[in-house]
RNA sequence: GGCCCGUUCGUCUAGGGGUUAGGACGCCAGGUUUUCAUCCUGGUAACAGGGGUUCGAUUCCCCUACGGGCUACCA
């Protein structure tokens, strides 16, 4: 029987959520929305310890500003609700009774105290200890005591955990979308814990059972989870639910940029450049970090450059939009060795969305960055500076940087094509042009260039010259846009002004 | 240490028993442009090593090396 298609994103909040979070629950996104199934969104908080304020709505805002539109979710509601852990404890206690009945799993009395001491003296002989069927007769759990005495133990109120009875010599296999079967000797495998002493359930029970009772037809999550998959299998088989298990796809690790290790939230300090999608406030300074947004990438950018980490399509195509990622996502061609982070692809990507974004929305898009600096400039004009700057600049934040001689009065002149190119004797020359530029009463870039160009034929100037002493004059440096398309966008005015300040300085400059 | 996964240009990757091993980023060169950028053209550069199997392996198998993940009352 085909089941809908029911994936599910399962983040935890302890913090903000890294790319590498974003890019899963991007493939799960495509998965459900090509399907025409759910994307659903867990918060797995069984963890009080970790968990952080703040994290939760972190992670929806950053699911939002990346156009991953959630169709259940702890605000949203839905038939499988709550969404949250922490609220389905009761769900999980009656589950693992049942376990517990049916003898898959047993009561365990060891303290946190004993297990840590026993791993101590484990290490000291050079072997690893494993909670397991071989030393389950050494540890103090249910197995070896009469019900009378565990019952009295349980009433008593001692603190207890739950733990999965692992069975002994069986091989559990894990069919894998991404790596095929994977297998793994039960013996290998230690008698993970289910219920904690606070009486919450372990990421491995409440995933099971959450999934199962969600109805979840596909796990696509990070290869970190591959190896106890072997456990979450012998889950479903202990409740009986081995007809229920969901597709599994591992997704590779995105990896830092030297391939040293998985990318992890410290290396954007590192590395110099954003992991989050969004900026975190921290506690503290070493606890706070930047994002792609307030770094200045389109998020259509940042989902385009993360869905080609680790999948492609097979095809020569790169610049995929939301929906042509959805048409063209395919489990089968995802990867399956971790790609490290490469931000000069990712720059590449941005640079490609700016370039083919229309002035009317990228001029909305670098309105924050603009007034963050302090100009004050009518939507016309921003369209102006995007049409102008849009192909040399590759993040939103280089608009007002790069560009901000269209902004403000030019704070620095480049002196090399000063000294090359300005001799006080051509003052009168200029001077002349300026009046020329005056006089014109169609101020486009057309008529602009007419006449200044007949100008400079009419006095036999030299036409590499005047048009870097009007480069310089009006932006201060040789790189930039056409000097015709900067005088028109800064109109009559602001040149004219802007050139006699200029000559002023290029005196000085001379002088030096 | 044990278990699991992986390994094609510097990076992201396509491919797959016989290919000039393809594309993209980066880098270099040339062209276009009053500059820069965009754009166009070209170039640079890869199948980890060793054994098999085979007429033939980069492709299939094994081993080694290297890399990664897991090994918590964290997820």
């Amino acid at each position: 029987m085909a089941r809908d298609f029911r994936v599910r994103f399962a983040p935890s909040p302890t913090g903000a959520l890294h790319i590498g979070g974003i890019r899963t629950a991007l493939y799960n996104y495509l998965l459900a929305k090509q399907k025409g199934g759910k994307f659903i969104l867990r918060i797995e908080d069984t963890d009080q310890g970790r968990y952080v304020e703040g994290a939760e709505d972190y992670i929806v805002e950053a699911l939002e500003w990346c156009g991953l539109e959630l169709d259940e979710s702890p605000k949203l509601g839905g038939a499988f609700g709550p969404y949250r852990q922490s609220e389905r404890k009761d769900i999980y206690k009656k589950y693992v009774d049942q376990l517990i009945a049916s003898g898959k799993a047993y009561y365990a009395f060891d303290s946190s105290e004993s297990l840590a001491a026993k791993r101590a003296a484990y290490e000291a002989e050079k072997k690893t200890f494993k909670y397991d069927a071989s030393v389950r007769a050494e540890m103090d759990n249910s197995l070896l005591i009469s019900a009378d005495a565990l019952q009295a133990r349980l009433n008593s109120g001692e603190a207890y955990t739950v733990r999965l009875k692992v069975p002994i010599d069986e091989t559990v296999t894990v069919e894998d979308d991404v790596r095929g079967k994977v297998s793994f000797d039960s013996n290998e495998l230690d008698d993970k814990i289910l219920l904690k002493a606070d009486g919450m359930p372990t990421y491995h029970l409440a995933n099971v059972v959450d999934d199962y009772l969600m109805q979840i037809s596909h796990v696509i999550r990070g290869e970190e989870w591959l190896p106890s998959t072997a456990h979450h299998i012998l889950l479903y088989q202990a409740f009986g639910w081995a007809d229920s298990i969901p597709h599994f796809a591992h997704l590779p690790l995105i990896l830092k940029p030297n391939g040293k290790g998985k990318l992890s939230k410290r290396d954007g300090a590192k590395f110099g450049f954003p992991v989050f999608p969004l900026s975190w406030e921290g506690k503290s300074a070493e606890d706070s970090f930047e994002g792609f947004r307030e770094y200045g990438f389109l998020p259509e950018a940042l989902v385009n450059f993360l869905a080609f980490l680790g999948w492609n399509p097979g095809t020569e195509q790169e610049i995929f939009s939301l929906e042509e990622l959805v048409a063209a996502f395919d489990v089968e061609k995802i990867g399956k060795s971790g790609a490290r982070f490469d931000i000069e692809k990712g720059t590449w990507f941005n640079q490609q969305y700016l370039i083919n974004s229309s002035n009317a929305i990228l001029a909305k898009q670098i309105r924050p960055w603009v007034e963050a600096k302090g100009y004050e400039v009518s939507n016309d004009y921003l369209e102006g500076v995007c049409e102008l700057m849009k192909e040399r600049v590759s993040l939103l934040k280089d608009f007002p940087e790069t560009g901000y001689y269209l902004f403000e009065a030019v704070k620095e002149y480049e002196g090399k094509p000063v000294r090359k190119n300005w001799k006080p004797e051509f003052r009168a020359a200029f001077d002349e042009l300026l009046s020329v530029i005056e006089n014109i009463s169609d101020f486009s870039v057309s008529s602009l260039e007419e006449t200044i160009k007949a100008f400079i034929a009419e006095r036999e100037l030299r036409i590499g010259t005047v048009f870097q002493i009007l480069r310089v004059g009006v932006s201060g440096t040789l790189k930039g846009p056409s000097v015709f398309d900067m005088i028109a966008l800064l109109g009559k005015e602001e040149t004219l002004e802007r050139m006699k300040k200029a000559y002023v300085q290029f005196d000085k400059i001379k002088a030096q």
